[in-house]
DNA sequence: GTGTATGCAAAGCTTTTGCATAGGT
DNA sequence: ACCTATGCAAAAGCTTTGCATACAC
């Protein structure tokens, strides 16, 4: 049975405030504002419970590595802004299914796009 | 000035040889059939000079980590198998570039399908 | 001969795990 | 009271780095 952990609603409270995907290291830094002595373990093993809940997805991060985001938003991809350095979420999906050889079976897919995002395009003008 | 060492045209082989991202492992395996001495440290310094000189490309790829692959081919994304557990080029791009808001300047993007590849669904079947 | 590249080992990261104890049920 | 989850520290991966030597030029 799991049990419903100070820790664990901290690390819950966290992903609902900050909509985009998060790593570790952000998740334990916001989650001390709510139990001061969360350990990085303990955040670990959440995103993990967390992720085989279903509540949470794990993203592969070209260049930022693993990240962690919400389940249960509409379906969306990401874009990661070269100058900023951040990941945003992207809604919508640019994929093409007829565009895939039928042979293989699809059941998922990830897309990122890289490049600067609107607000870092207006600064660079 | 770049040196031509026998490790890196050995490293440069194995990518000739195997036309499918690779990680380090995979890459120092098959570089000691070449050059039997041949250490991971090595391999790590050759894969990112071969990058930064556009002859690699590195991928991030979402459960098998960081793979690397030829730069030059035609344009591709790939597409990982959860029976086999390897990951595949897929000819051509999916990508529909006018699903994407305008606001976003797209300079690269990177996508990763999920499935079942032709030979693992034959035998499922 | 000069200076970059290699091999080895140590050090840095990120992530996982063992263990005693705190705390949810 | 029971037993899962936590905190701490150690360990396990993966990747980088320092240093003496090898070897490409």
């Amino acid at each position: 049975m799991r049990r419903k952990t100070t820790q664990r609603i901290a690390i819950e409270q966290v992903f609902k405030q900050h909509e985009r995907p998060m790593g570790v290291d952000e998740v334990l830094e916001y989650g001390r504002d709510f139990v001061e002595s969360l350990n990085q373990a303990t955040v670990y093993r959440n995103l993990k419970l967390l992720v085989e809940d279903g509540w949470l997805k794990r993203l592969s991060h070209p260049s930022l590595g693993t990240l962690y985001e919400r389940t249960g938003r509409p379906h969306h991809h990401h874009f990661h802004c070269r100058v900023c350095n951040r990941a945003f979420e992207l809604p919508g999906c640019p994929l093409n299914e007829n565009a895939v050889p039928e042979e293989y079976i699809v059941e998922d897919h990830e897309i990122f796009l890289f490049g600067v995002c609107p607000s870092c395009a207006k600064v660079t003008e």
